[in-house]
DNA sequence: TCAAAAGTGTTCACAGTACACCCATGC
DNA sequence: GCATGGGTGTACTGTGAACACTTTTGA
């Protein structure tokens, strides 16, 4: 029952799990703390959110702290409300996880962070719950990225359909056949071509396409079933 | 940064957007509130978080406290944290959201509740920004049902397959083929075919099916693509 | 015997898959 | 010219959609 003033109060934080794709793999940003409590250690991006914010202010503020970047994809993960969560004292956290292009992120100097690029599945131990943020974070991106052109946000502007067709095999740990994989890619009208080609990794070359946004934007939350789905729960 | 001390704490609450299904339609439990403030309005039910309960105990003490049962599918739906939602003092809510068997509903003896079983899309005024919470839950049990096998939860566990299209139908507002969905139900091989027939709806009668749990506890996860994804984003 | 609803069978179109093949280039 | 990786063509298969058809029973 609501009688208000009665209610204990709690602090409230938010924590961002950071994902970027350096062509290779995915990668997960984690900070080192500078310090105390837990000074060393490491531990997801997060901070308290203030009185005029809200939690996805709170967010994209830290972020934007940590990157230098604003308007990162960002959405909520879930709220962590255990009581013993955090061992100072009780803290709700509400998580985010955010995409970013990871040739944009440029090292903010900022005496508490020293942040790290970790692939995602080989990431130290880190403070808190923030493991389980992750590996739920992970899961999500999985599941969405199958319905929903998600991915290109770790991309750059300008992308190939070989580099396209790797970040896909890097998330869902499977190969496609290349020639599906560009005609479905196609099909969606997502993509446009463009005029020059990528000749670094390859003696052919590979013709750059970047996103459509404005059918990007509309179409966002249309389902796309890039992955067939029996892959999605697959343990790596 | 995570100074602690220096923090400002927050109320933190709960609230539940409750779907039941009557056999006809879908439905959202509401209550009028009998005390104040806000006596007479419309809202969700929701409470404090106390000290020594996470989220998800909050809400299943909630729930249980409105409906009497226990074990009812509960999902964390969002973090809703803007700065001013709650009128009185800032709050911030974490609502989840229900499926609940409307037969096994009884309404328990409670002088602050008055709830009242609304049809989905015709629900009256709701304080706060409870209204956003409805309308978020209607999106993601569509997004959600038309992946998972979850509207079983809605039904009593004996049910017919023309009771479980006509759920379907109901939830994404169109019409199926009886026939397909038929095969597309029973090559999940989730369902039991009882021996008994339901002689009430139809004069030759419907078999009763019941919910293979063992299977369905397994493969909750898998994915079943009940629905095609272009009718996810139908507007009603 | 007829109407109504349950349940089955059958056809067709198309999307996903596998895989062979062609193309452009650097060495 | 040949190895390498980009890109295209094509045949096959299984699934989903449409819809005709059969079954059961009450009135």
């Amino acid at each position: 029952m609501r009688r208000y003033s009665q209610q204990k109060r709690f602090l409230f934080a938010v924590d961002c799990i950071i994902f970027g794709y350096d062509g290779q793999e995915l990668k997960l940003l984690v900070i080192q703390r500078g310090f105390e409590p837990f000074k060393g250690k490491w531990s997801l991006v997060g901070g308290f959110v203030l009185d005029n914010e809200s939690a996805e202010d709170a967010a994209a503020r830290v972020l934007k702290s940590l990157t230098g970047l604003d308007g990162l994809y960002m959405e909520q993960l879930h709220a962590f409300t255990n009581v013993d969560r955090d061992s100072v004292e009780r803290t709700i956290s509400v998580a985010y996880f955010a995409l970013i292009d990871i040739q944009k992120y440029k090292q903010q100097i900022n005496e508490d962070f020293h942040p790290v690029w970790f692939p995602i599945n080989v990431y130290p131990e880190l403070i808190f719950d923030h493991a389980k943020f992750v590996e739920l974070a992970k899961e999500k991106l999985r599941y969405k990225a199958a319905l929903h052109p998600l991915l290109f946000e770790l991309l750059p502007p300008k992308f190939t359909m070989p580099e396209l067709q790797n970040l896909y095999q890097c998330v869902y740990n499977i190969d496609f056949d290349k020639g599906n994989f560009n005609r479905k890619l196609l099909s969606t009208n997502l993509l446009v071509k463009l005029k020059d080609k990528d000749k670094l990794n390859s003696k052919k070359g590979a013709f750059y396409y970047k996103v459509n946004s404005k059918k990007y934007n509309a179409d966002f939350n249309s389902f796309l079933n890039f992955v067939p789905t029996q892959y999605l729960n697959k343990k790596v």
